[in-house]
RNA sequence: CGGGGCGUAGCGCAGACUGGUAGCGCACUUGGAUGGGGUCCAAGGGGUCGGAGGUUCAAAUCCUCUCGCCCCGACCA
């Protein structure tokens, strides 16, 4: 007898402390580690191809709408920042600064910048300012809009705190920037493309979202309308998953992007810029992961069946691997989405560790193949959005045929559960007594999980929501597209304020 | 930047109060036995004890300074 399994692969559990689990969560499931650079993180291929997932999905879909791909630089002249008033207001801090351009030996062994800038460089938080220099010098008539640009690209934020994936002082994602010639297409292309994103988050990483607008004292410094979609996290707490902002004629006033209209009159362009992360795979952990590790869903998991050969005796071996290779070969012909199922095979010693390896990894599908098995054609399969002991036997050839409907069964069964953990943390709240109630923990020195999306009414006013965000540390998310035209009083002044807006804890 | 915690093998930790040969578990390597849910036995390899200075015959341990990380807060486009 060995020793005793411990009842889950991560400590401590979700309710035990979330924080940690997630922590241990990304180390486990071998997605990323910490680097020495401090607040970077280094993505592993695990988790890399989750990205190149996303990538390839997003990509396609601004395709599908017109969009087109270019790069700009990294660096952004500092003046090319002050532009923009409010812009300089929202990241006047933050940033990383390149001041020197060589380095010298310092005479005992080390290296010290030498070359003074005259003018220092910013590494890019976002590229507004960069990108719209060029659409300025791109745009003259209206016959040159809309302009529709979009760049995938690593920005840097010198964020006071980091946490992997959710808030890194590098990351990768895409910035999309749009000029058009009318305010209203403009935005109706910073709805689309938020719609875009809402259709990446919930159909790939089977993340439901609430769509709405954000108040005004959480929008983009320099935007007219930030648009985004909010997730609920395991600990109830709200995730932007992505913005998508309408900048009105600010941006292109900033940036001289004017064109001549059809009636011969000169006009500022009206622009927008939308943007997603690699948050989205920290939304992704915490929206699925286990008490023993990540779930993947399928249709963005780096592989989506791993084989484990279980191999007796020696003598077996060759029999037990060719049958895997022929079952890896199968598999790698079915279509699912359009790509092709990646299938990994582990022939390390069989045993539960081997197992638990691919649990904690998060992969959709665990098959285990041993002359039993081979006796009689099946394959012994585990999925790893049920129980971990649960496994059954199933004809090889049936596996093959219904992979792409288990893959999907999956997907389903991921973003259902998500969605009735959403819902079941989201309610009505109209007095504020319960309002203050549902974000106070009963235990103060540590916090239970608790909490959740409030859909209260607010009356407009700032003043109420700093009040609250003070006593609570509660903003409002979003104000849903569909909030309607209820009218009630606002959770914390009483006056009458119109349609429900989302109130809750956010990372 | 404020409060708290922590830096000792790849990872997790003990040793520190009371200074005296650098330890344990996991992982890794080799050999053997196992094998359908966290295997067993045996033998190995791996360390500037975060860094600098000080006290001492002697420092992981005591003192001073310093760097870094984690958590909570402030901040978060």
């Amino acid at each position: 007898m060995g020793k005793k399994a411990p009842k889950t692969a991560i400590k401590p559990t979700r309710n035990e402390d979330y924080a940690e689990w997630y922590q241990q969560v990304v180390k486990a499931s071998d997605l990323a580690e910490r680097s020495p650079v401090r607040g970077c993180m280094v993505i592993k291929p695990w988790g890399y191809a989750l990205w190149e997932n996303i990538v390839r999905e997003l990509d396609d879909m601004f395709k599908d709408t017109g969009v087109k791909n270019a790069y700009f630089p990294l660096f952004i002249p500092l003046n090319f920042l002050e532009k923009e008033a409010e812009h300089v207001e929202g990241f006047a801090k933050e940033c990383a600064v390149v001041t020197h351009h060589r380095l010298e030996k310092d005479g005992e062994g080390g290296l010290t910048p030498a070359g003074k800038l005259a003018e220092p460089l910013i590494v890019r938080p976002t590229s507004e300012t960069i990108i719209g220099e060029s659409f300025s010098k791109w745009v003259t008539s209206y016959r040159d809009l809309p302009l529709l640009i979009n760049q995938w690209a690593n920005v840097v934020r010198w964020e006071m705190r980091t946490r992997i994936f959710l808030r890194t002082s590098e990351f990768l994602w895409q910035e999309g920037h749009t000029a058009h010639a009318t305010d209203t297409e403009a935005v109706e292309r910073t709805r689309m493309m938020l719609d875009v994103y809402a259709n990446l988050v919930e159909n790939y990483l089977a993340v439901p979202v609430l769509r709405g607008r954000k108040s005004p004292s959480e929008r983009f410094p320099g935007a007219v309308d930030t648009l985004c979609i909010e997730a609920m996290m395991q600990d109830r707490k709200a995730l932007q998953a992505g913005t998508s902002h309408f900048l009105g004629q600010n941006f292109a006033k900033a940036s001289d992007i004017r064109f001549q209209s059809a009636s011969e009159n000169e006009e500022y362009a009206w622009t927008t810029s939308w943007g997603a992360s690699t948050r989205l795979i920290g939304g992704l952990i915490m929206s699925h992961g286990d008490d023993d590790g990540v779930i993947l869903p399928p249709r963005v998991a780096s592989s989506q069946v791993v084989l484990m050969p279980i191999i007796r005796k020696e003598e077996d071996r060759a029999k037990v691997m060719e049958y895997t290779q022929s079952l890896a070969k199968d598999l790698k012909g079915v279509r699912y989405h359009g790509r092709k199922i990646r299938v990994e095979i582990d022939d390390s010693p069989a045993g539960g560790a081997r197992g638990w390896e691919w649990i904690k990894k998060g992969i959709p599908l665990r098959v285990e193949i041993g002359p039993r098995d081979i006796d009689q054609n099946s394959v012994f399969v585990g999925r790893r959005d049920t129980e971990h002991r649960k496994k059954e036997s199933v004809n090889r050839d049936q596996f093959v045929t219904d992979i792409s409907q288990t893959l999907d069964e999956i997907q389903q069964n991921l973003f259902e559960r998500a969605k009735m953990f959403m819902d079941k943390h989201t309610r009505d709240i109209d007095k504020k007594e319960d309002f203050y109630a549902f974000f106070t923990p009963e235990n103060k020195e540590k916090p239970e999980i608790h909490g959740g999306f409030a859909r209260s009414f607010w009356c407009g006013a700032e003043d109420c929501e700093s009040k609250i965000k003070e006593d609570l540390k509660v903003t409002i998310r979003c104000i849903p597209f569909d909030s309607g035209s209820e009218r009630g009083a606002c959770i914390c002044c009483g006056k009458s304020g119109e349609g429900r807006v989302v109130f809750a804890k956010s990372y």
